[in-house]
DNA sequence: AAACTGATTATAATGATTACAAAGTAATAA
DNA sequence: TTATTACTTTGTAATCATTATAATCAGTTT
């Protein structure tokens, strides 16, 4: 399943030109294969055990090439670093004001605002982000315990 | 107009118990009457006219009792800096892709889709976050006579 | 094999944001 | 009024993510 969809994106790359080092194969199969969101640091940690010399920059310039090609998506938060998804269907996200988790969710895509903002701005449109923040389960039963 | 929306946040914050400084004052009030969505240093160096002596903290501490009073927005993107928004109704933006311009357009509550997150995740939702991005009339425009 | 292009590495630089300590200012109590 | 207290601002140093740069390396093409 994960190694359709990362055999899926390895052809994208080949196809546009880019070459497939071993480090964008490891940090392509990371994004893949992992359920979280990682920050480029956690990527760059999670695989310093297999490549002691890789370079935070590398990471950066792939995630930078992945981003280009619309292999991968990048979340952006306030505070802390950004995350990086690989995209697989149109999805959401909801995240935890509380704990940060991402969780993912399916919505049919929102092409109705997309025209009408089209229509009132002008703007030609390319794409749209939406998130649901709230607070996770977990958290909600860890409040309670307290109360 | 804009002098009622400033008055109403400074009850606001008089309200809930914060201290009404000059410099206070100063920062709401400008982002009030901005169209544009500033940065913390546009409005650092904005106000250093009347402020020479005022601090790039004092405006980064400000914005951050004014968020967690609820009176304005953070708007964050991958690359840039963040921007603060004034919350007068509810109302989403569209970015330009192209010159990073930020226009406000009005739509009606999503809230069909905050439901179903919850129904979907468990979570507890709060408020979701929603921004169309595509090109600008001016960008559209300046494009075309390139071609 | 030589030359060329692109990728990685290591490290320095940038830039936004935060932390911290000292000094200032308003509010409150004695 | 004076003393005390709590909150603010200021100035500067520190942090942290990200980017730039230059050198090295690897794969490909001629």
């Amino acid at each position: 399943m994960s190694e359709h969809m990362l055999q899926d994106a390895l052809d994208t790359l080949k196809q546009s030109g880019v070459r497939i080092t071993p480090q964008r194969h490891a940090i392509l199969n990371y994004l893949v294969t992992s359920e979280a969101h990682p920050t480029a640091d956690e990527i760059y940690k999670s695989l310093a055990s297999n490549f002691p010399n890789m370079s935070v920059a590398t990471v950066y310039n792939n995630l930078r090439v992945f981003l280009s090609v619309g292999l991968i998506k990048e979340l952006t938060y306030g505070d802390a670093s950004s995350r990086f998804d690989f995209i697989t269907h149109d999805h959401y996200h909801i995240i935890c004001d509380s704990c940060g988790d991402i969780v993912d969710f399916q919505y049919p895509g929102l092409e109705e605002v997309e025209q009408l903002a089209a229509h009132i701005t002008g703007f030609k449109v390319n794409s749209h982000r939406l998130e649901v923040y709230g607070t996770c389960p977990t958290c909600l039963a860890t409040k309670e315990n307290i109360k």
